[in-house]
DNA sequence: AAATCGGGGTT
DNA sequence: AACCCAGATTT
């Protein structure tokens, strides 16, 4: 059983552990079996300079919330394209969005532009080394801000992220739900009290790099796991109970009603809000609605097609002739499951409202960032 | 404190 | 189908 410390009377509980000794045996599975990722310097003391601060800005935003497989050639292509932190900030946000495209969560491509922007110009062009100022990135939060300072510049900030909550829950037995936030405070407090002077950017990335390869959340190798003599999770005998998590909301059912509208071999796009879900990216006019009550078909999908036709005109002046079933899936995102019927129609009459959507060919969606589900639509159009 | 914001990999 | 992923921000 780990004992804890109480330092003054509104202290944390910290296990007490070895940390020198932990930090070591980490440090040295790490060493032998960690992954070759491009924005990840070689380990050993002293490695900061090899790391483009940039790079470093760059991955560690694209991966939020993100696994690193699916980050890989994202990262490759995105540095291609945009080489400088100069770069992005010169470049258009449609361009970065494009090549944001398929990753999720785009609010994250719009922050890093921004806070390349305010690079820059509040910092010269100079990724800041230290948490307060990287904190005053747009996108920039309590882990990024760690992460970049451990592994980019060396500094002995602390990092708490999905992997190292998993591993903290069970080399310290903590059966309290991770997600709670006097939990994520405690979390929080033990990587600060572990996090090493030298080498901080090797110690945090061991930590996640751990969770990634050893101590996953199904089936654990604890037999491969350098902490195995010092887990208190592995001790009670069932690491892979841990980390409890609070219960999730259920998906909310929605049906994503889309009109492909030709006319002159183009079809009418238009370009979604600034905020909220696919925030600034285009889609063929779609009206969104609840599922089985959406105001123009019913659960079963059948369309009312004056109901469309109605909507159509009203919002962009344009008059559809017979509307035709071309696609009808689903799709899957954290918070809706969302039906996506999609009708064709020739657009007869009518004078496109301005400000209000663009005739596109097909040819011209390269340079558009468009949600998946919207880029399946497009694909199955006749 | 809870909700929002994607898409894909794993089991 | 459920859970997870190198989380941040808004409400």
């Amino acid at each position: 059983m780990p004992e804890t410390t109480a330092e003054g009377p509104h202290a944390l509980s910290i296990p007490a552990v070895n940390a020198t000794a932990l930090r070591r045996a980490l440090l040295a599975w790490y060493r032998r079996h960690h992954r070759k990722l491009p924005w990840r310097p070689a380990p050993g003391v002293g490695n900061a300079a090899q790391v483009d601060p940039y790079h470093s800005l760059v991955s560690e935003a694209m991966l939020q919330q993100t696994q690193v497989a699916t980050v890989l050639p994202y990262f490759q292509r995105f540095i291609e394209a945009f080489p400088t932190v100069r770069a992005l900030a010169d470049a258009d946000e449609q361009r970065v969005l494009r090549m944001w495209q398929g990753l999720g969560y785009y609010r994250r491509a719009r922050n890093l532009h921004a806070a390349a922007q305010r690079v820059v110009s509040e910092f010269d062009g100079e990724v800041p080394a230290e948490v307060p100022a990287l904190l005053k990135l747009p996108g920039v939060g309590r882990y990024t801000a760690g992460a970049i300072a451990s592994i980019a510049h060396g500094r002995p900030a602390p990092i708490v992220d999905g992997n190292v909550a998993r591993v903290f829950a069970r080399l310290f037995n903590l059966q309290d739900p991770v997600d709670r936030p006097d939990v994520q405070k405690q979390l929080w407090a033990i990587a600060e009290a572990l996090v090493p002077a030298r080498s901080p950017g090797d110690f945090n990335q061991a930590l996640m790099e751990l969770g990634a390869l050893v101590c996953t959340p199904k089936s654990p190798t604890c037999l491969t796991c350098p902490l195995r003599y010092r887990c208190a999770g592995l001790a009670q005998g069932d690491p892979e109970r841990l980390p409890v998590k609070r219960p999730k909301k259920k998906p909310k059912a929605v049906t994503h009603l889309v009109v492909a509208v030709r006319r002159n071999g183009r079809y009418l796009f238009e370009q979604r809000p600034a905020t909220g879900l696919w925030s600034n990216m285009w889609q063929l006019p779609t009206w969104e609605g609840d599922d089985a009550t959406h105001p123009a078909c019913d659960a079963a999908a059948v369309v009312d097609d004056l109901v469309v036709g109605a909507w159509l005109a009203e919002r962009f002046g344009i008059t559809p002739g017979k509307l035709t079933p071309a696609h009808d899936f689903t799709h899957q995102t954290t918070h809706r499951t969302i039906r996506f019927v999609v009708l064709t129609a020739n657009a007869n009459n009518g004078r496109l409202r301005p400000n209000t959507g663009r005739w596109l060919k097909l040819d011209q969606l390269d340079e558009f960032p468009l949600p998946n589900p919207q880029r399946t639509a497009v694909n199955h159009l006749p």
